[in-house]
DNA sequence: GAGTGGTCTAGACCACCGC
DNA sequence: CGGTGGTCTAGACCACTCG
């Protein structure tokens, strides 16, 4: 229960990381109960030979996870694991329907350069009218369908995104593969709302039957916004789970 | 523009949020436009005659509230508004509706002790059948339905919850004021579904429209459950809006 | 090369908690 | 009272970005 592994001095990992991942894997493995107590900053400081900021970033670490939770002049304690999975990331739809444990999948409906509209050229941040690369598809996990994903992308280049292949690539997997595009953050707004005659047809669903819209804006690691998607969920079949912190 | 204050050096707050707050202040109240640089650590420093790891503390603070965002090499910026508003927060009722700038109000339909359901049971952590505060109230935005509302809690004393007037007051607030209960951080699940008979003669709602389904467990600044909160919203009239960030 | 943020050390004092 | 986490200092070296 003790031995723990040790910090390697000459990896170009920071060592604050390389600790929380070893008590992360330690807690994990040994299946410590919820809201027991675990090392003090100071015994950790001792026992990995670092210095106390060191332990104190890992700690965070771990409680920014949710992993632990820390009370000031108490001590710091494993966290219920209810409160460590599901933390809101920022997901593609093949990493959400992945972590779900389910087979994701899709069938492309539309894939071209067209003018954008005004509502999504202001989201963009660019000038109506400007072309943009547009891609719906359907959404199946194991080969059923759970939505209906229209994509807006702007940024210079994404003309070649004409070439590829969108059934079998996840378009996340292609951005930061052949364009160095990595998502950072994003805004998502969600609605409860009555499937259009449309979407009855492509997500198999009856006329009246409950969807649930969601609108996405990403932004890359500068800030700025690169897609727009819209998405129809069956609302039989899909659940949001989000994690609320206190201010 | 260069006038910022100074740090309270007898004050309780720690320096760290000070600079914080007048940072933030000279930000919002400048309007520096998105993606201007500001001060780099060093500057800050002296000119506050603070440690760096002050300085670095405030600036992680303001980063973490979306205010700035900061690039390896290059500096500190200020990000672009759209991302500052709207972080994923935990709020009552009372606290949303408020922040969106409508008025919110409540009429009790049912506040009394009842043996507790098997799933709430669960979720609460406790045994099935024990008696807990059950609240269901109509939830109100200037005067008009909204929601419907079923709070479940658990606690040492919350019969004494049978006596407080729920009409005119925050459930959040009397438990903060009365029983020194905080919530820290809550699980929330959403889904779009379709208004139930019950649901729309008190939400004003015609037979097959919209609505959205909302769990929540409130856990307090000790990790653990103290309420279950299930409310279905009138899915032309509630929209929710997530931040995600990358992981 | 100069400036930036990222990591790290070795100390210190404090408020808070449980005994 | 001793132990805990919260705050703070005054340094240091590094990798990265830009001109």
């Amino acid at each position: 229960m003790e031995v723990l592994g040790e910090i390697d001095r000459s990896s170009p990992i920071p060592y604050y990381y390389q600790l929380q991942e070893i008590l992360q894997t330690w807690i994990e493995e040994n299946h410590i109960s919820p809201h027991t107590q675990i090392f003090s900053e100071g015994e950790l400081c001792e026992r990995f030979g670092v210095s106390r900021t060191v332990v104190r970033q890992a700690l965070l670490g771990l409680e920014r996870d949710g992993l632990i939770y820390r009370v000031k002049g108490r001590g710091s304690f494993v966290a219920p694991p209810k409160l460590r999975q599901q933390i809101t990331e920022l997901t593609s739809f093949t990493q959400d329907m992945q972590k779900r444990g389910v087979r994701p999948g899709a069938r492309v409906l539309y894939q071209e350069m067209h003018p954008v509209s005004e509502t999504v050229a202001q989201r963009l941040q660019i000038p109506p009218q400007t072309p943009v690369f547009c891609l719906e598809r359907v959404r199946l996990v194991n080969d059923q369908p759970l939505a209906l994903q229209t994509a807006h992308l702007s940024f210079d280049g994404c003309e070649s995104l004409l070439e590829e292949d969108f059934e079998n690539q996840s378009l996340y997997a292609i951005l930061a593969a052949r364009y160095g595009i990595t998502p950072f953050q994003a805004e998502q707004e969600y609605e409860a709302s009555i499937a259009r005659p449309r979407e009855t047809k492509l997500l198999n669903l009856q006329p009246g039957d409950p969807v649930m819209h969601i609108c996405r804006v990403t932004y890359d690691t500068d800030r700025h916004p690169f897609e727009v998607t819209q998405c129809v969920y069956r609302g039989d079949k899909y659940r949001f789970v989000a994690l609320l912190r206190k201010a």
